[in-house]
Parts: C-alpha cells; structure tokens; sequence
RNA sequence: CGGCGUGUGGCUCAGUUUGGUAGAGCGCGUCGUUCGGGACGACGAGGCCGCAGGUUCAAAUCCUGUCACGCCGACCA
C-alpha cells in the first residue's frame, strides 16, 4: 500500500500539463533525427542530442528542450521530498554575488579560474555562485544567534556556473548546471554525524527512487572544501570520469585520492653490493630497466614537481610501476606543486635523479612501495649514471616511507587487507561533506550556547547534479536506439504509436484510449502524426524511451487488440482494446513498485 | 594552460593536396503512390564555404591573423 500511495504521489503532483496538444508527439518542441552528431563521444550525450532533449547553445553550456526538463523536473521532485523528509526548508540564493561575500571566506582569492569574476556598471566586484556556502551563512548568521534555534538546514535547487577548464560528455560535465545544495547548521560535532547519516540515507533513497539503487558511495578526500569526513555518490559506468577504489572482498570503497595503497615488499633476496653503473642514454626507467636487464619492480622512479611559492624541488620516489598520485602528494606538502622543469643548471639530474645522494635543496617523498627492496635500481645524480643494488633502510641515514602512490588492480585492500582492489570507473551524482567550522569561523557566525558562551556552528554541505543525474541514468540505462528511462524519472509513463492515423477506426481507437489515459491520470505521450512510417514512429519513440508503448494499428485491431510493449523489450503482449486501459495501469504500478521495492527505509544510526 | 583536430544549407559529410563562379545523402515544403523498424517518385526552398586581412585575372581551396567548437592531458567545493 505504500507503493500505492508513491504512485498516487506521482501521477497526480507531477503531472502538471493538461490533457491538450502539448500532450500530441505531433506538438512536441525539439526534433529527433538519425544520425549520431559528430562531436558526441558518449552515448548519452549522442542520444540525447539525438531525441530533442537538449540544444547545445555554447561550450558547455545546453539548454533543455521539454523533454528533458520533464525528467529534471521529476528528479527534482524526487529531491524535494527526501530533503523536507530530513527537515531541510528549501530556500533561493541569487545567481549573482558581490564579491565582498567571497572576501569574508577567502575564497574570491583562493578559488581559482572556476569562479566567474566580473565587475557591474558601478565598477563593483560580482562573481557568479559557484556553491553557495557564503550566502548560506549569510543568510542565516543573524537568525540563528541562539542554540535553540538549531540544528537546521537550508536548500536550493538552483543553476550554477563553474567556468570549468573542459567542459565534455555532454550534461555529465558542464559549465552552467541545476544542482541541488543543502547547508546543514549544528551545535556539535555528534550532532553534525547523526545528521550526516540521515542524509546519507536520503541521498541513498533519491537514487533509489530514481531507479539508480547501484549508486555507490566512496570515501573521498574533501579536498579544498577543508572539513574532514566527505562521501560521494558515484554510478558506476565505463565512461565515468573518475577512478573508483573498490574492494571485491570486503566492499572497502574510496576515490584515487583516500584510497590509502598498502602495498609492501617481501622479498628474501640477499642483500647486494651498492654499485654505479653506466647507463647511457637511459632516461626513462623502462630505458634503464631494460638496459640492465632488471625488473621493473625493483627499480626507482622520480617524480619531480615544484612548489608554487618558490619554485623549491619536490621529488617523490616510487616503484617503477607505480605512479604518483599528485593530490596524496600535494596534502603531504601542505601546498600547490606543479610539474617541475628541470634545467640545465638546477640542483638535480634529469633522467638520473635517486633517493641516494640526492641534493639537499629538494625536499624528498620516498613512497610506501620502495619499503623492504633489497636491490633496487636508481639513478646515481650523475649524469648517465644509475645505481644498483641500493637498499633504502641501509644506505639512507633515515627513510621515511609516505603514501603518495596510485593504488592499482589487485593491490592489498587498505581495510581487510586482501589483494582484492578492483578500480573502476563512475559518475560522481551527488556528494556529502562535513565542513566543520571553516565558513562560520571565517564569516564571524555565532551563537549563544545554554552557558552564555558564543561557539560558532558546525555545517554539513551536500550536493547533487540534476542535469548530470539525467545524462547518467540515460548513460547506465540505454540501449542502440535511445534511452530507457526509469518510470520514476520518465518524461511520460506512457507512448502511444498510432500507426495509422489517416485510418478512421485506428485513428478512433487510438484517441479513446489517450483521453482514458489522462483522464486515469496518466501520464501519455500520444503519436499521432499522419504519414509517418512506422519505422520512424518506433524509433522516435525508442528515442524519448518511455517505458511503456502502445501501439494501435490496423493489423492489431483485426485481432480487436492493441500492442503494449516495455521499452526495456521485457514485455511484449497482445491486449484486447477493451483490456488496455486497466493492462496498462497496473503494468504502470507494476513498473513503479520494482522502483520503490529497493526503496531502503530509515534507519536510527 | 599544453598537445592534436575540425569549422562548407537544420544534420552527417565530400570538394582543399594540384585555385577556375558550391555538391551528395538525410531533414524541410507541395503533390502523388505507399504504410509494422527511419519508403519511393516529381517539383521546390535553403549555403556570400567561421570571421578578418593578404597573394592572384580568379580563393571554400594558398598565406597570415583571429574566433568558435571538439578530443587528449593538466585542472576540477
């Protein structure tokens, strides 16, 4: 009965347009057509370009044609209700900024080129919101002077702009996007975490209503957003942009950057003289490995990088089949690096630099997976030289071993120790952060705590891409000729094909069983259009992928039914006219409770 | 920000090497024949070839600059 009432929630909030033309496929805005645009590499991005969903209008900036606002709107609806489920109070920060509000946090100056700065006609300094974490504050320091007016938290759903350096994938990664953010307010940190639990259970069952229960959530590093526990959501496809630390046997999760590499050596031999070797023209250390003919795992790469500030050398050791994992290495130095040019007068060797008498001016990273190689291969600091047979712990005065590398494919798994790591790759859809004090500090938020002493509040942030939601599930769930929409985010529950218009007795059929549809409340999108081949009526309705059709021809009314077919193909059956209307609304509910079954309940932490 | 690539009707592209007055398919309009996985015929509309200079008798084509878009990388609360 549950479900039912979830069912009763949709057909009747959600649809908003009336029984009319802009209900008739004949009336819809956008066009479809056949041929994949040649600028689309993923197959979202293709197919919604292809089913009039979107209209790229500049890099990395669309606009939405209804169809697709039809399923961004349903998201948000989805959204809305888990947010005011954990007592968030939806709210509506401006675009546009004064630039003084991004003074207070720091951030005009921190930020980098993500954050549109601009002046207006009185030549005052504006930025256009990137997140809104300043005018969150803002907006409540007066409000919330006394403890017992917390916790709370507030939300939006709102456009942002970030002037990304590539904009690509279509709607998975844009410059200007609705997003959803909430800003949570709390007097202690055990307040914040039972807090952030319940919206990680929120955030959970948004992606489970909206049909994408294999969402997954990782450990991250919250980068420069300070604060020190942070989740994201990822869903995980080939095409995602970001690595996925995953542990086969414990289910360990983590993004590259939290995902600690454990890896160590074990190897018995015995231990080998330290000599210098000629290595002319070995380079790179498969240069150097193969010229030696040495395993590559007993060799040692450097990394160079410099430091913003000063342009100070950086140089990170890790084994010769590893990589650095640039923001590991950057927390550790506690500021920006950059790739390092190394000239010919600098302190350091191109192509020779070792950990072994390596130049006092660079400040030295030795990775965790050089511990316990007895021999290994570096360079010698010395042009064309390399050593082999080094031994870190003996032929170092002190080493000491940092996580800074990449963890690979069956590395040992940083929680139950296993070798089951398995790397994959996702979209990040949404994500959670427990900021801590680092806005209201800045910003000079306090309030009265019951002794009558002033405390700043502690805050959560969490986010959620809309539109990139929308290009994600159509990325998760499409096939070769279009999307398949969960019923839950669909732009409409049901496609009707009426193969024959210009047939009177189709025609008649096919127009009763619209106007039963919506008048039971469901929500239908009727092809009506004369002269269409049938090949086009399916394929534009592959493209607009609405999960259930049904399909009014001659050659079916001989047998006096009508066709009613899932867009996933998993149903397929002859119905008898008079059936349709009630075949089709319990395959509807059907579709809606296979959504809401994976629909975890809350749970107290 | 670095590397590579592409700009020719609404879309996909040919033509550029070797300069000579702009093409195809799809789509669009009208008419007709068709009608279960993007039909066929006839007629028609639609492009100063991204933009600006230059070379030349002549530039989509060669040269210079510039802008836009895309891909890879760097970056990315």
């Amino acid at each position: 009965m549950v479900v039912l009432s979830y069912c009763g929630y949709f057909t009747t909030d959600i649809l908003q347009f009336q029984k009319g033309e802009n209900m008739k496929l004949s009336r819809l805005i956008g066009s479809r057509f056949k041929e994949r645009p040649a600028d689309c590499v993923i197959d979202s991005h293709a197919l919604m370009v292809r089913g009039g969903y979107m209209k790229n209008v500049g890099n990395g900036i669309f606009t939405e044609f209804p169809t697709l606002k039809k399923i961004t709107a349903k998201i948000e609806k989805i959204i809305r209700q888990e947010m005011d489920e954990i007592d968030g109070q939806e709210v509506l920060f401006p675009v546009v900024l004064p630039a003084d509000l991004w003074d207070e946090s720091g951030r005009y100056e921190s930020v980098g080129n993500e954050l549109l700065r601009f002046t207006d006609r009185s030549d005052s300094r504006m930025v256009l919101a990137m997140t809104h974490e300043e005018a969150a504050v803002h907006l409540v320091r007066e409000y919330a002077q006394s403890y017992t007016k917390y916790p709370f938290m507030i939300y939006q759903i709102q456009r942002k702009f970030r002037d990304e350096a590539r904009p690509r994938a279509g709607m998975i990664r844009v410059r200007e996007f609705t997003m959803k953010d909430a800003y949570s307010f709390h007097t202690s940190q055990e307040d914040l975490e039972k807090y952030y639990a319940k919206c990680y259970q929120a955030y959970n069952r948004i992606f489970q209503k909206a049909g994408i229960p294999d969402v997954v959530t990782v450990a991250s590093d919250s980068g420069m957003m300070g604060g020190s526990i942070s989740h994201e959501y990822m869903l995980l496809t080939p095409v995602g942009e970001d690595s996925i630390v995953i542990c086969e046997e414990c289910g360990y999760r983590a993004n590259m950057e939290a995902a600690e590499n454990k890896m160590t050596n074990d190897d018995n031999m015995e231990p080998q003289e330290l000599i210098c070797v000629e290595t002319p023209d070995c380079k790179t250390i498969e240069d150097v490995c193969s010229f030696l003919k040495s395993d590559v795992k007993k060799s040692c790469k450097a990394v160079v990088y410099q430091k913003n500030s000063d342009d100070t050398y950086v140089v990170a050791f890790v084994r010769g089949d590893y990589e650095i994992n640039e923001t590991k290495l950057r927390n550790l130095v506690g500021e920006e690096i950059h790739t390092a040019e190394i000239t010919e007068d600098s302190c350091l060797v191109a192509g020779y630099i070792g950990p072994y008498q390596i130049a006092e001016e660079a400040e030295v990273y030795i990775d965790i997976t050089l511990k316990g190689i007895s021999g290994m291969v570096a360079g010698a600091n010395k042009e064309g030289y390399h050593y082999t047979g080094l031994n870190l712990e003996r032929d170092l005065s002190s080493v000491k071993y940092v996580d800074i590398s990449k963890i690979q494919e069956g590395s040992i798994c940083p929680c139950c120790g296993k070798k089951a790591i398995a790397i994959k790759r996702g979209i990040e859809v949404g994500n959670i952060f427990q900021l801590g004090t680092k806005y209201t500090k800045t910003m000079g938020m306090q309030y009265t705590d019951e002794n009558g002493q002033m405390q700043y509040p502690i805050m959560g942030c969490y986010g959620i891409g809309v539109g990139r939601m929308a290009a994600s599930i159509c990325e998760a769930y499409h096939d070769d000729f279009g999307p398949i929409w969960p019923i839950t985010i669909a732009p409409w529950e049901v496609h009707i094909c009426c193969l024959r218009s210009d047939d009177e007795e189709t025609k008649k059929i096919a127009d009763e069983l619209y106007n039963s549809l919506l008048d039971a409340g469901v929500e239908t999108i009727y092809d009506d259009r004369e002269g269409i081949r049938p090949g086009a009526m399916f394929s534009d309705a592959d493209l607009l992928g609405v999960p259930i059709r049904v399909v009014v021809s001659p050659r079916n009314l001989k047998e006096s039914c009508v066709e009613i077919v899932t867009r996933d193909k998993s149903i397929k059956e002859m119905i008898p006219v008079e059936n349709a209307l009630s075949y089709v609304k319990e395959l509807k509910d059907n579709l809606y409770a296979n959504i809401y079954e994976k629909v975890e309940p809350y749970k107290e932490q």
